[in-house]
DNA sequence: TTTCAGCGTAAAAATCGCGTTAAAAACTGC
DNA sequence: GCAGTTTTTAACGCGATTTTTACGCTGAAA
């Protein structure tokens, strides 16, 4: 499968950690969030599966059976940045101050509340992401030889000609092709562009679809690009026929 | 003036926190580890100390006498990624989590150990190295044959006649080059030019770019060389049909 | 069939944002 | 302190954008 110029949607997480009952722990706290998951028992097999599909984030248990975790974390970081939060039952200052100086990003010990845990995932995952404001993957671009959309240009252009979006009609393209193919619900849009007074004000989407479409040249009977979920939201898919 | 953007040797740290004994401790502590430091006993003052300065990590004590904590952190955020520390003698979960998701980096719970305190400076202060791969060319020469612009020897012509900028004009100028054909937002400019508490302050570049295209000859019916993306900010294009 | 909720459209009304101007205030070098 | 420059402030017009309002259409349920 060809993934490029997609935007990954599910931040991919791998855990090291040998204990069985830890990663079942973790695996159901961090579905739930909403994630992909990568599980490895034991070192070896951790750095083989984070060369192979370089996660966004890696939280790694100190004490693993075939080798040092922080020789782990020292292989990794030979080639990669990727963050990494160490999960620890030593709460000695001295282990946290080499794993950290090692390159680890955070360090928790265990036991600790699955909330805190997911917050510091969040923020890893926050910190890493570089932009500066609009959170936009520059590698967004959808082109179908009519429409071509930039989202870092913020170009929008039917049949060669550039097309004005007003800022609240290019804001609202962008959520829908970030989730391409997927249904971004009313309430979604409403409360990420208008403000969390207003998920039920559903007209105002109305109107401006109303215009997106028009000015995307999107035939009103067969809805090319933004199909209409009825009592949902809306989907940008991508129709090649 | 602020000094953002300048090289310096020893990374910049501002500790917020009212209780004297703890800024003397972190004082001594970060001092030897050849930090440079900024103090502040109160929110208001570590707000304006933090925009004036832009230290490269702030530490932020939860408990402030004058505003909590983190309003101060939700104002920071408001303009800068700033690593954030946060020292709090609140061990709740729920506090940790609210931190963390306001924008925090790190939170550490009183009391702490020197030795890790220091261990997640360095981690914070590491992470946040800037090398934003995209190295402009400070030097770089624009030119289209009417308007010439030499960026290290700060001339600007037009049809071979020199032209005069005010200092603000010049860097405004320079900032949209350096990111000729894309967009440098409205709050970008702000906070860079006119520094971090002005990110609202339109007006002024209203005025300043009126200004800038009056001088560079930009003929407001025609093709701009500083187009307008309404909302958003501003963008240098070539003019070349 | 009737009813009705949800969607699309159109046009009017209100609001916002930009560009412009002019004058006041803050700097600058002398 | 003075004269010239630069920056900031304030106000206004205007076009673009957003919001409001009204109405027609459709498909599903009663």
């Amino acid at each position: 499968m060809n993934d490029t110029g997609a935007v990954r949607e599910k931040p991919r997480i791998l855990i090291v950690d040998d204990e069985p009952q830890i990663r079942h722990f973790l695996r159901i706290s961090l579905k739930t969030e909403g994630y992909e998951l990568l599980e490895a028992e034991n070192g070896e097999t951790g750095l083989a599966l984070c060369a192979r599909h370089s996660p966004d984030l890696v939280i790694l248990d100190l004490g693993l059976p075939d080798m040092d975790g922080t020789d782990l974390l020292e292989a990794v970081r030979e080639w990669s940045a990727v963050p990494v939060i160490i999960l620890s039952v030593r709460d000695r200052e001295l282990e946290k101050v080499k794993a950290l100086d090692l390159g680890a990003n955070d360090y928790v010990t265990k036991p600790f509340g699955v909330d805190e845990l997911l917050a510091r995932v969040r923020t890893q995952l926050r910190n890493n992401r570089r932009d500066d404001g609009v959170s936009v993957d520059p590698s967004a671009i959808f082109d179908n030889g009519v429409l071509h959309i930039d989202l870092s240009m913020r170009k929008v252009s039917v049949n060669g000609k550039l097309i004005r979006l007003t800022p609240k009609e290019f804001t609202v393209l962008q959520a829908l092709m970030l989730a391409s193919g997927k249904i971004v619900t009313q309430s979604q849009l409403l409360k990420d562009i208008w403000g969390p007074t207003h998920v039920r004000d559903t007209h105002y989407l109305r109107v401006l679809i109303g215009r997106l479409r028009h000015k995307l040249g999107d035939d009103p009977t067969e809805q090319h690009y933004i199909q209409t979920e009825p009592g949902v939201g809306y989907r940008f898919v991508a129709v090649c026929d």
